[in-house]
Parts: structure tokens; sequence; C-alpha cells
DNA sequence: AACGCGCCCTGTCCGC
DNA sequence: TGCGGACAGGGCGCGT
């Protein structure tokens, strides 16, 4: 569900209510979230008495920093939100999958209705190796097209699956690899590798203007997304192309086209984004 | 090795 | 009103 902007919002949001403030344990309503060999005895006891130095983000997971040298990494799946316990009473949470109690704080509730989500612990040993599987993040300014070049040009996904992949750009979920495709003018289901440098480079821009159009907005919100304070975002009805099938493109007019790649929706414009390559518009974008 | 598919789970919506 | 099917912002494990 939440995407790298609504994980931004999310962190940011709890950054101020729980940096700083030290676990006294975590109560575990559904195992299932818990990532191997994570048990709930073993996420209450290891997290008991430590303080939560950082909140931040790494790819579309919730990164806690915790002292000792630990990581929390919380995948929010589809459905999943971490909020304050007032935030998931007031509005009405009933899918707490593990709630944190804080010694110096309120509670900390992840909520799930689905429970796609999943809670990883990680020593520095054990985050070497998983910080690995993640790939860069899209809006790292050290992250240059030339890169990503290099890297579409060894696959032969569709490049809206390739988008999708963690372990080569983190954070980009089905919603705005649809609206920065539709942005750069690159059919959903353009084989990776056929991309030219240029088009690379369009992809690039505009996914970061989308990501960070979307961060400022507060994130996309469709039916249950929820800040930490339980607020929702903005974004959803700045969308250009997703979930709007057989709407008029903003740009063009043509009806918006919806087709299912590796089941799992693309939405375009056939005119902007035509599946085979056409001579670029000068000036166009 | 890289890719696509089924599946995990709960809820909503739509057509009959 | 009920029921079945499609679909949902994600990602893992499997077979090919």
């Amino acid at each position: 569900m939440p995407e790298l902007p609504e994980v931004e919002t999310i962190a940011r949001g709890l950054a101020p209510r729980f940096e700083g403030r030290t676990l006294a344990g975590a109560r575990v309503v559904h195992a299932d979230v818990l990532a191997d060999p994570l048990t709930p005895r073993r996420l209450a006891s290891r997290l008991k008495g430590r303080r939560v130095e950082r909140i931040g983000r790494h790819g579309k997971n919730v990164l806690f920093e915790i002292d000792g040298g630990l990581r929390m990494l919380i995948n929010l799946g589809m459905t999943g939100r971490i909020v304050s316990a007032e935030a998931a009473r007031a509005a009405g949470l009933r899918h707490t999958v593990v709630a944190f109690a804080f010694e110096d704080a309120g509670d900390m509730v992840f909520d799930d209705m689905r429970r796609f989500g999943r809670v990883e612990l990680h020593d520095p040993a054990s985050w070497r190796g998983r910080a690995a599987e993640i790939g860069p993040d899209p809006l790292d300014p050290a992250l240059d097209a030339l890169r990503v070049h290099a890297m579409t040009r060894r696959s032969i996904t569709p490049i809206r699956n390739w988008l999708l992949d963690q372990r080569r750009l983190s954070g980009v979920g089905n919603i705005y690899a649809s609206e920065a495709l539709h942005r750069a003018r690159i059919h959903p289901a353009r084989r990776a590798r056929t991309l030219t440098r240029a088009e690379v480079a369009d992809l690039l821009r505009e996914l970061r203007a989308v990501l960070q159009a979307a961060i400022d907005a507060r994130g996309t919100t469709m039916s249950d997304y929820l800040d930490a304070e339980g607020g929702s975002g903005d974004y959803w009805s700045r969308r250009l192309v997703y979930a709007r099938e057989d709407e008029p493109c903003g740009r063009c007019g043509t009806p918006i086209r919806r087709i299912v790649l590796s089941n799992r929706s693309a939405y375009l414009c056939p005119a902007c984004q035509p599946r085979s390559r056409r001579r670029r518009v000068a000036g166009g974008g």
C-alpha cells in the first residue's frame, strides 16, 4: 500500500512523538507479521528498555534506529499503518497486529487489516545483508540516469514491473509507477532494455517530480491510509492516470486505458504513451 | 539468473 | 438481501 511518499509522511509524523523515547515492550496480536527468527517473546525482550534514536524510511519500510545498533524495519504491505494509540482509537482502527509500549510516551500501534506487512529486527550483522537487498532510493541525488540506464539495459521485463522491483529501485509502487511513466510518455509494457538513455533520464526526472509532489501533499489517500496523526494525504485528487480508466487524459483528452501486467493494473494514455517508439515532439513535456 | 505466476489476507464494490 | 467474482497502494516462494 503505502509507497515512498506515504512511508516518508508516516515516518515524519512519528518522529517528533517517539524519537528519543524508551520502549517498554511490544504486544504482538498477530505473530504472522513477524519476520523469520522473530517471535513475540524475542521482540518484546529485545526492545524493552531501549531508546528509539531515530525514525526514518528505507525504501518503503519505516526504519527505527534503536540504541545498541538495533534496527527495526516495518513494511506496511497494502494496508499497514503506524499511528499513536489515540489516533488509532479516533480513526476506529480494528486490526492492531503489534502494539509498542513506551515508558515515557503513549503506545504506538501497527495496524494492518490484510496482514501483508512485516516486522523485522536486525543487529548490525544481519542488517548488512538485508540492506544490500534493498535498491537505491530514487530521491538519492547520488543516483544518476546513466546508472539507471545501465540497470534497465540488463532487463527484459516491462518497465512498469521493473519499477516495482525493490531490489532495483526502492520505494516505487503501482500508483507512482503509472504516474511517472505517463509523465515521461513511456508505455508501461515497454521492455526495460528498449528504453533509450534519454527516456531513462526523462523517467528518473518525472519519477522524482511525482514522488516529491506527493510528499509535499502528505501522500495519497485512497481509502485506508493514514499518517501518524490519523490524517489523510491530498495526492489522490492530483493523480493523472492511476484508477482513471475511461477518463480523458489531462494532456490530450484521449480516454485513459487500463492494462494488466503480471496480474496488476497499469494505467496509460494510449496517445501520449505509444507502445512503439515514435518521434518525440520538440518542447513537449 | 531473471521472470511471471499464485498466493498470503480482509474488505469493498458491482452485477445478477 | 444475498452471493460470487473482481479488485485493492506489496512482496515471497516457486517452477520454468
